[in-house]
DNA sequence: CGCGACGTTGATTTGCCTCAACGATTGTGG
DNA sequence: CCACAATCGTTGAGGCAAATCAACGTCGCG
């Protein structure tokens, strides 16, 4: 289990045997089953989550109640509402398990102690963070641009397989369309996957 | 001129003198005029750029060459197109100031070695982009969960005063409207600033 | 096996777009 | 510094993409 995040580091820097311990030390695990909560909106998001296995989404309800989906988190993505993370103040998001899911949780203290002791780790989370930030800048960029398949192609694209595992309303949601709609658009282009 | 970059880096980080001139002696300025390009789509993105002065747009072109911009960057803030940046891959979005402008510019090779030199500047950048992530989850969030006049509002909130700056085709531009609708929206609402 | 959630399909409505024409503002050269 | 051109903003008419509403078929879980 704790293989998949020493793995999920080594893509950005090298660590020694002790500073995988300490980090590994610094972790909390979690199991949640399909449809359990891990952040409320209205709560303050406590942990940055690593999902081990599974898949999370994390979507802001509107006014009408209704969902809008902002990421999901399968296998070896990160996930957690930065904002609310890092000023402690009231999340505007909630995070939902889509799927039995374990997520491995560093808290705010843990990250801070982290970075004091292994700084390399500052490192990490810079690159983490600006590969977070590219894929937000593109995703922002055709969400202006493209129309709504293309969207749907992209999304493809960027949760490979995903598409089959979880529900066409959770799609739907993180496009920015009704699941009515999306199923017109699947029944026109023929998409079976 | 430099005590507004050592200013912003000081939000972040503490450096000594010897520090600062270094990173002084790393930047490029640049000035630009009021419709001049800093990048073009298709090109690669070799810098990372920090306005002194003036006002940048990033945007892309889609298809049927309508512009749809991703962010402003008025004075204090940093604009550049980070994935082309560091993969050097040709860039979909273009850069161009709003008003005659002035930039102090990073090369990835220099940003390189300020890494190396000051690791300290790890902490800045993971803070930057941090920033920047949390402000672009915050955007698509919005984005796919708000009426668009509560978007507006967003953005008179994001950018201050920019409102009056800039045309409004601009903002319908950002808003991923079309200026005659932000025109009638602007009506209904009696919107003066 | 039965119930509830999900997906599909069709009819109707709506938010925003396009097109076009007209006023306002900006900026540039004489 | 004014005049005129070009760009920008406003307003109205008509159109389209996607939403809503509702009814029905289907799947998965207890």
């Amino acid at each position: 289990m704790d293989a998949f995040i020493l793995d999920n580091i080594a893509l950005h820097i090298d660590i020694d045997k002790d500073e995988a311990n300490l980090f590994l030390s610094l972790l909390e695990h979690k199991s949640l089953k399909s449809k359990e909560s891990l952040l409320q909106q209205g709560n303050v998001c406590r942990s940055i989550n690593f999902v081990v296995k599974g898949c999370l989404r994390m979507y802001t309800s509107d006014e009408n109640g209704k969902e809008h989906i902002v990421m999901f988190a399968p296998e070896n993505w990160w996930c957690t509402d930065l904002f609310s993370f890092h000023t402690s103040s009231l999340s505007t998001h909630s995070i939902e398990a889509l799927e039995n899911t374990v997520v491995a949780q560093l808290t705010h203290q843990n990250l801070e102690k982290l970075y004091i002791k292994v700084p390399k780790f500052e490192r990490f989370f810079r690159v983490l963070f600006q590969n977070g930030f590219i894929m937000y800048q593109n995703r922002i960029s055709s969400e202006l641009a493209l129309p709504t398949d293309q969207k749907y192609k992209i999304f493809k694209k960027l949760y490979p397989g995903l598409n089959k595992r979880i529900a066409q309303k959770h799609i739907a949601a993180y496009l920015g369309i009704t699941p009515v709609f999306l199923s017109m658009l699947r029944k026109k282009y023929n998409d079976i996957n």
